[in-house]
DNA sequence: ATCATTTTTTGATTTCAATCAAAAATTACC
DNA sequence: GGTAATTTTTGATTGAAATCAAAAAATGAT
């Protein structure tokens, strides 16, 4: 969907608030396989999934560990080099062909500053992604790979014919081998 | 340390906003083992560590895993009560003798909505929260557990003597047993 | 100090998933 | 459609850490 109808259809944004913002949008389409941000970058970019699929992933020599997907209307935010000035660890990969709408955060952060609707829809942002990281966490500490399975099948479950096994298992924290069992018995 | 100095020492609050918010804080004592915060609760306070350690821990049955540690000057902050209504899956007990301020969350968010430097001061700690989330994931799936041990005792030396084997190799993801030998070796 | 309790270490065994390897199936491309 | 390239499945083996069990060490209470 597009980035600004996806934040009225929310109640995310207003009207007018909608038009200005979407004046700081750049479109760009991936193709599978794109890196939409490199590992150990220092975008301060916000990347919105308008169209397809991609992964936030870990990367170094040999390791390749996949943090989480981004499906369509989801947000990538590379929040060490936004918020805490430091690269950022993980990159964005197109998995399939994508469209990436793309904004300078720091323009509207200074907008923010001086517009209240602004303000309450980067905070809610905010908690958007404490909410995401906190149910990860969770997520990965306290359940079990089968239960990892069964909550990511629950929740994306077109992400099968699309996405490739080793991305999700990496995903799950299991190799391939494991998961084609896992998903053998049953 | 004091709450409202602590904050003040990190430029999070003046003078007289320090004052005011000084009002909100009720403060309690824990003995080693009690629960400053059960599982599963709906709490919306907020709980910064002036005195002691305590963890943040999932509970349930006969798992019991350690999400990390508070040391002194280190807030818990039960989000998915205060920001999504749902019960905190975790809770927080104490591993030594604990001096915990406690501050209603509600009272110092209203309080933000009029108030430009609450407003800011409520940013800042969303901000650490979500950094220290993106820093124990990223801990959690691409570092091993030697490295997590590594980059514990760098962060918080303080940690051995004081708290056991158990909840430190819980936090790491190994056993007690395994932890043992790990430290042995080297 | 002594005894009791808890925590940590050490040892032996088992188990589950990783690894290694190859076959089967699917997808991509000329 | 056929061949190549990729992905998934299946099989055999290995290995690292979990489990089980008990000894040793540390802590606490009387």
């Amino acid at each position: 969907m597009d980035i600004i109808q996806y934040f009225k259809s929310q109640q995310l944004l207003t009207g007018d608030t909608a038009e200005r913002l979407s004046k700081f949008v750049r479109r760009k389409t991936y193709d599978k396989k794109d890196l939409i941000l490199p590992v150990d970058n220092s975008s301060k970019n916000i990347y919105f999934i308008e169209q397809g699929i991609a992964r936030v992933f870990y990367a170094q020599k040999n390791k390749d560990v996949t943090l989480y997907f981004l499906q369509e209307n989801k947000i990538g935010v590379p929040v060490d080099s936004i918020f805490f000035n430091r690269v950022c660890k993980f990159g964005i990969e197109a998995l399939t062909e994508t469209i990436v709408a793309i904004m300078a955060y720091e323009r509207w952060e200074n907008w923010a500053k001086h517009n209240a609707v602004m303000q309450q829809f980067s905070q809610r942002l905010m908690i958007e992604y404490i909410k995401n990281a906190t149910d990860r966490i969770y997520n990965i500490k306290f359940q079990s790979p089968k239960e990892r399975y069964d909550t990511l099948i629950a929740e994306f479950p077109e992400i099968f014919p699309q996405v490739s096994l080793g991305h999700i298992a990496s995903y799950l924290g299991i190799t391939q081998e494991t998961l084609s069992r896992l998903r053998a018995k049953k």
